[in-house]
DNA sequence: GTGAAAGCGCTAACAC
DNA sequence: GTGTTAGCGCTTTCAC
């Protein structure tokens, strides 16, 4: 690696001055074209670039904003994802990402945390994370925060109709004829999954269906679990017609176990998962379950993200809190293979 | 948000001196207890934290590493990535990642080398971009490099037998009778993809079948673009009897086109994929491909990279160019359901 | 337009 | 052990 200049440098070669140089590198004056021209010549020369270290401290803007994220290998997050990234390093904004995968551990959210605020990060998304009440109020005295699908008090929000949804998929299954149906999920503290969770107990409870613990699934989340849950609930006296799972990750995790003892979808049992991610439409047989714009959710929250750290500039020291925002986009029920009708 | 204090507020407030306070919050000298209890004291109260802007501007360092990868969205990659943040955002680095997702885009490649020079960001993992010979050198001249199965010159590399793999592949559909054998793929430069071509011409040539231009297919990435290449080609005179795909997701394109037009896998003809993403095993048929160690891979670059990182610092502008490394990992070919054996 | 100079908030000698 | 001080490489007044 080389030595890597300085503007003094650039300014010594160029023969104008530091502050010339900076301006010229900068845009944030107007320069003569003869200086200028003198000055990219110079950083031409040297193959010289601005030390984003030094001008970030000095102008006290870090010029990076963070995505926590539970895990990136799920399609769902990724397209999230995509959707951030893809307002965030627009042309015209000079941010960069720091992601921030948390495999659902407490004790690596509570360490990127401590990391977006030392490194005075200039907002935050929080995708699909319960942060405690104490690290969201940490967070928000230091930078602006967005959440996505996660309720956390007094933030601003991108929701998508979890409760509706669901509550939607499960009189779905109900007008087909099913009455007995399980809920595979697990109790994270989540918000979006309480919400979908609460849609399937009402959509029984409009229909006089009574709510059975043993079809309450805690079925954890990796693929491993989920299997085991799946393996053993089958072996239970009492099985149901129909599962809904929590989402996509879930249900094809319970297709695959179901493969493997020869429980047949849907001629055995139906299935409806949530998320709509790539797979579900591959997977045999095509799997019923309820569509979110992903991609449209994290576009969403990075413009909001991108306001408000406009405004928080303006108005820090100031004491204004407002009524967090919270837009809720809608779902959509995609009908596929997975659920047979009975009578 | 709040003001934020600075170390002489907390020198201010314990009673101690500025370098104390940096002693105690960086853990770089021995301090006395008691000094040292007044300034945790104090942090405690005023709610501070150590401003990195500042201090790595002071020492130097960013902290930061940049992964640049074409689309996190792809389950391999994200498991590359994984496999990357796992070993980064150990406990004992303080490093934080900036997640470069380019696309395929040249312009964003470029966009975002820009900043990671300018950020200082201490080293960069390049998976599967085949960056220009003049961005590369730019890269190396300020930074660390390490590339995931791309070959980029004087670059350390972590790789897999690419070419071998395909090889085997190749030679197991013509021991299952298959002579006709197309490829789907892309003219990328990518070096990983041409391997893989590679290995698919060279098992034809050993088994004296030869190649067949209309048998190679540049079906894009997209997929859109495999669907409507798939689609199109079913339509020739001179079908084969089985397709390798490049890998998996275009595999699966491959799947759902042939699924919408009636063309039936293996039975119509054959097809074998390559990664070993989850879908793979998902799909009907399960689709037989090339395992990668994805998530070791990304373990091992990032290894190296804090090692050349490390050893990087200690001999800046030192003449060492050292003739790169290359870590080859072995792949596996899984055997699944989507081949037919012919005669 | 341009340059000089005073910071930004730290780290790292250096002296004691 | 501890404090003083000189930077780190920029941005941003301020004066001309």
């Amino acid at each position: 690696m080389n030595k890597q200049y300085t503007m003094e440098d650039v300014a010594k070669i160029s023969g104008v001055s530091l502050s010339t140089v900076s301006r010229v590198l900068t845009n944030s004056a107007k320069v003569s074209k003869t200086k200028k021209s003198l000055v990219l010549k110079a950083v031409k020369e040297l193959d010289y670039n601005i030390n984003s270290l030094a001008s970030n401290l000095a102008s006290n803007k870090s010029k990076e904003i963070a995505v926590i994220i539970p895990d990136i290998t799920n399609p769902f997050f990724a397209e999230v994802f995509k959707g951030i990234d893809d307002i965030i390093s627009a042309d015209n904004n000079h941010y960069s990402i720091m992601l921030c995968n948390t495999n659902f551990s407490r004790s690596k959210e509570k360490k990127y945390i401590e990391h977006i605020i030392k490194k005075r990060v200039e907002g935050v998304i929080v995708v699909s994370t319960d942060l405690s009440e104490e690290l969201v109020n940490n967070i928000k005295r230091k930078t602006s925060i967005i959440s996505i699908e996660t309720f956390l008090k007094g933030v601003d929000m991108v929701d998508i109709t979890n409760e509706l949804a669901m509550f939607e998929a499960t009189e779905y299954l109900i007008s087909n004829g099913h009455k007995k149906i399980a809920f595979f999920g697990w109790q994270s503290g989540v918000h979006s999954l309480n919400q979908r969770m609460e849609g399937y107990k009402n959509a029984l409870e409009k229909h006089n269906i009574p709510l059975k613990d043993n079809y309450l699934v805690n079925c954890g989340f990796t693929q491993a679990e989920v299997y085991i849950a799946a393996v053993n609930f089958m072996e239970s006296k009492d099985i149901p017609t129909a599962i809904i799972a929590i989402n996509d990750n879930t249900a094809i995790s319970i297709m695959v176990a179901f493969e493997k003892i020869g429980v047949k979808i849907p001629e055995d049992i139906s299935l409806i998962g949530f998320d709509n991610i790539v797979i579900s439409r591959i997977v045999s047989p095509k799997l019923t379950t309820v569509a979110q714009p992903s991609y449209y959710m994290g576009e969403t929250a990075a413009e909001l993200l991108i306001n408000k750290i406009n405004k928080n500039r303006n108005q820090r020291d100031k004491e204004t809190e407002e009524i967090p925002k919270r837009i809720i986009l809608p779902t959509k029920l995609i009908i596929r293979g997975s659920v047979k009708k009975i009578f």
